[in-house]
DNA sequence: TTCATTTAGTTCACGTTGTAGACTAAATAG
DNA sequence: CTATTTAGTCTACAACGTGAACTAAATGAA
């Protein structure tokens, strides 16, 4: 449904026209920025006047000397105004990051301790007390907090955390147990790690993520947007069905890809009861290890198969325990997808491990703030008017 | 990446929101549009006018008399100007279809006859000839035309289609082969059968249309947009993996959906050549046809399962033979998905046979050429200049 | 050194578009 | 018949981008 255009819309378009293009082509005179976005030089200038007094973007020095006439002057994302907060909540620690608007990590906090069974409010008074540290850290820094998402492993809809399958929780409306001076947004932990990868990862605009966890979630990026289905709950990849006649899985169907490759199953088949063991029985060679990890893999990859076949994706990013795992799964993952998909695609996706490991949940939650004050830099322009 | 926006943008947006706005919800008078789209009552005005003007809205009588003040002048989508042209390759036959600016059909033909092996030059000519009837007829009438599209079964990309299992057809340029007097633009049968279901059926705005063929594809709407994945081949649904170790495909995989319910997995468990002799066996009863059926539907089911899980459907339309096929195949896909669904979600997906049958492609692709004039009407206002 | 050339950025009169409120039009209610 | 209510138009005005002239700051050739 598209919004009518006033002046005042006009304007805020533009403003997020110019600053995305700042954002995604690096430095920038205002010269190129007329040109890229088919504005004149006088309304970029205006533009870039207002974005630069409000404290989103900053000029650096004068840009491309050698070259003939007179210099431009590049204009860049400025760091100085602008703190979004990440925070994660996993089964084995508590994560927050505080990034600028050029993406900067300006804090960063962990809490390693096992969340397995705890009560939801325990937990959450605990990220309460490192949530207020970075803050504190924030303000210090002379950073405005534009907002705080929260990101959780589970379903999520309408504010509410529907099942944690690590931690045991469900129906939990967690974002609202947090007492922070910004709303606290929350979202799904692959969906946001999936956005930390789009933004601060790998660089590519269209990819699966899968966060193998207890579940085994995927956020899909297409275009360099989240698709997350009707109503926010797409990506359940752990219950992609793998073998029709297969174990018989929480969800009430059997043989889903979680019962194969889901954290319990891999231990189990792996005879070990962390993912520690396991990966130290990998590195010695242990044959019971690697057995369950081929397995895993193989299962993993019948259910790309058909997200492949589903979305047409060409490029596959493997997140959560799946990261430490990538040596010992890739080559059955990437077989299954080769035999299966080879006779009706140009090329089998590309298969790589997450880049950013445990932080891509963090870096997306707070990108995600970070994003909207791009996509949306109107609002801010009110500091200009109170000087 | 969002486009800046001048003067002369500004008023295409807000033509193509008040077009819009009368076209998603009925006849509505200035007054009321103003309301809706928050512009001014002299703005809708002005807008409106030219869009009469333009003949793309006309204004009926009077509206809602019997209240208080000045009634308003009711304005509806006209059917005056723009005539839109569907076309569709078919195993069983070639359809057109004219629709005007209101979605009304204003001529339609079809030709019954066999493609299955026919070479594609022979298949265009003829599909040339009804399309150049249907031409004649628009002009007849008075209408411009506005565009065409034309749809094929079988994956499409950069206006090739790569394969049509029904046709035997690999890689063809087919909109390429036809000269009409604008541009043919094609696409997937499946995608724009679901348009059509979306714009001229059920009014659902989230579903996944599923199209029975030789193959079977899908068609995936979120929020009244086609979703069509990174480069348009999303939908591949034949080849979700049912079971891994099932039959071979033709794709190179195994257990793929269509081998257990492509028409011609359909038909051999069946024990039949078509599919009106499969149907004709379901009407007496014949125990082969229901138990071939009962088995489609259930591979259908757990396709549909992992279809669910991925991309968070909450509707799914049965299209192509699957739409006759309905009544003996609802109730086990249904009950595969009540059973696999049943402990995570509130309630499994709504299953439903197409309404449009096999009107829904060329419904689809002319509703496309339809939808691009209303969300772009700015072009369409020459002729007001001219006069 | 000097000056033409080139490119960057600013200024300002202007055009396009939407706005606000007064105004006209057309109905109902008493 | 008149007050009231709602629809639609008209007009002075404001917001914003435009475009051309102008200033600024570099290079390169004489």
């Amino acid at each position: 449904m598209t919004q009518a255009v006033r002046h005042d819309s006009m304007r805020a378009r533009n403003l997020e026209v110019v600053l995305g293009e700042v954002s995604r082509n690096g430095p920038l005179t205002r010269a190129a920025l007329a040109e890229l976005t088919g504005l004149t030089k006088s309304t970029v200038s205006k533009l870039v006047g207002d974005l630069v007094d409000a404290g989103l973007l900053a000029e650096t020095g004068p840009a491309r000397a050698g070259e003939r006439g007179r210099p431009g002057v590049d204009v860049v994302l400025s760091g100085a105004r602008i703190a979004s907060l990440g925070l994660e909540i996993n089964v084995d620690y508590l994560a927050v990051r505080v990034l600028d608007l050029t993406g900067a990590v300006r804090f960063a906090a962990r809490r390693d301790r096992d969340n397995r069974g705890s009560r939801p409010k325990k937990v959450l008074a605990e990220l309460q007390a490192l949530a207020e540290e970075a803050i504190t850290e924030g303000r210090r820094l002379g950073l405005d907090l534009a907002g705080a998402v929260l990101a959780v492993s589970g379903p999520v809809g309408d504010g509410v955390l529907f099942s944690a399958p690590n931690l045991g929780w469900q129906d939990v409306r967690a974002a609202d147990l947090l007492r922070l001076p910004v709303p606290v947004e929350l979202d799904n932990e692959a969906n946001l790690a999936a956005l930390g990868e789009l933004w601060y990862g790998g660089g590519e605009r269209d990819f699966l993520y899968v966060s193998g966890e207890v579940g085994i979630g995927a956020g899909l990026v297409v275009n360099g947007e989240l698709f997350a289905g009707p109503r926010g709950l797409a990506g359940e990849l752990g219950h992609v069905v793998v073998a029709p006649d297969g174990p018989a899985c929480r969800c009430g169907g059997s043989g889903c890809l979680e019962t194969y490759a889901g954290q319990e199953a891999l231990l189990a088949a792996g005879r070990t009861s962390t993912v520690a063991d396991l990966l130290a029985g990998l590195d010695r060679g242990d044959q019971v290890a690697l057995d369950a990890c081929a397995a895993a893999g193989r299962a993993l990859g019948v259910a790309l198969t058909s997200a492949v076949n589903l979305l047409d994706l060409d490029h596959i990013v493997l997140g959560g325990v799946f990261t430490p795992l990538y040596p010992w799964l890739a080559e059955s993952v990437a077989g299954v997808l080769a035999a299966r998909l080879g006779g009706l695609r140009a090329a089998p996706p590309v298969l790589t491990a997450s880049r950013l490991g445990g932080d891509a949940a963090t870096l997306g939650a707070a990108g995600r703030v970070v994003h909207r004050v791009l996509a949306d830099p109107a609002p801010f322009l009110v500091r200009a008017q109170e000087a």
